[in-house]
DNA sequence: AAAATAATTTAGATTTGTCTAAAATAATAT
DNA sequence: ATATTATTTTAGACAAATCTAAATTATTTT
């Protein structure tokens, strides 16, 4: 079955509301789409007709089987665009959503499947967001990016948002890699620096720009 | 100013159409986008007022210099689109006009910026259409696809459509370059394999596979 | 040049997605 | 437990894009 833009946009923001609270709510589903909460119900109806939500009215509602299907497959396309359009376009990670936000509707599942192929694969996006695979499965824990891990907290590098030879020339030369024990010792305002300390070394600084490009996942 | 989808596809179709002929008839259009020569009409009002059509009741009509524009970027979008699933997600030419018709839809100038960049600039499409630039300017001189190229005909090799490795090794061993001048002696419809001739060199045959990435512009 | 045919436009309807205002239901406070 | 407040749904309207059928204009034929 094909949807419409419309329609799988209702899809996706339930989708990410259901991860923080179970039900959702008529209001949650408007405040996030910046709609009103009359054209919210009228959707919910379309939806639960076509087999996609779990709706009784009063009752708030929650993605079927097929719903959640069809929320992962947004999801996905959405984090492979972006790692495609920071990873191979050069768009800094902070500029890519809204254009992922078109990008997620294109409707071509082969399109997919060779872009998937085309960036090997990756299993997460810019921002340390898993990538659903085909199947929609993915990996549960969350990695964070290392400007958000908190201080003095233990964590291992998990991934990069790039595979730029520069990055990897820089991270080869600090030591950095995919299973690093790292954390961080001090967080300066100023120039968003960060200093880190990697296992038994001695503590050293990375930039902004480095520290937004590597993920970890607190241990 | 922004357009939906519909208004654009309307505005490539008679951009197309202008073409061959000069004045865009309303059945022409119709015929173009698989609806109704009512529904046209409809569309064309709502274009006129919009500035990017020339257009009086009955009497055919034409882009304004906007409407032609507009018609250029969209045209630019989606041979860039092409070349990209052709050349770098390893998609068949003659698969990826659909998929190119949804893409060239999304609106971000700095998207296509930025993929033309990677694309590195490629001034044709795998069709061997001619790629606008950002100012709508394109190459005059069609090439053609050295499949459709006549026996007999000199011709210069202007463009190929991939930058594949594997390619430019193939094409370095047979000699062929961007600049060569050859003919096309033989065709061989068992198998679609070209017997040409470059220069004063003795002829021989290529696959059909090589013939679709290479274009010739006749002398 | 009048009649017949073809092309185009208009009028009015339909579908999708949205809205406002009012009604119905649920949650909260006293 | 009832009144008040908040949330959700319904009813009815609107804009965009399309359609069918009828009316209008242009073109072609005789």
């Amino acid at each position: 079955m094909q949807f419409s833009t419309s329609e799988e946009n209702h899809i996706k923001a339930i989708y990410h509301l259901q991860h923080t609270g179970d039900v959702v709510t008529t209001n949650e589903v408007a405040g996030r789409l910046q709609t009103k909460a009359a054209s919210v119900t009228d959707m919910l109806k379309k939806l639960k007709n076509k087999g996609l939500l779990n709706y009784e009215p009063y009752q708030g509602f929650t993605l079927s089987k097929e719903g959640k299907k069809l929320a992962l497959n947004i999801v996905r396309k959405h984090r492979l665009w972006e790692y495609f359009l920071v990873n191979h376009l050069q768009f800094g990670w902070d500029e890519v959503h809204e254009i992922a936000e078109e990008l997620e509707h294109i409707n071509s599942p082969l399109l997919i499947e060779k872009l998937d192929a085309f960036l090997q694969f990756p299993r997460f996006d810019p921002h340390g967001d898993p990538i659903p695979d085909s199947n929609g499965k993915m990996e549960i824990s969350k990695q964070v990016n290392l400007t958000d891990l908190d201080t003095d907290l233990k964590a291992e590098v998990s991934a990069v948002g790039s595979q730029s030879s520069e990055l990897l020339e820089l991270l080869r030369h600090k030591k950095i890699a995919i299973g690093t024990i790292l954390k961080v010792v001090k967080k300066f305002g100023f120039d968003n620096s960060i200093e880190i300390k990697v296992e038994k070394n001695a503590p050293f600084t990375i930039s902004q720009q480095l520290a937004q490009t590597l993920f970890v996942k607190p241990l």
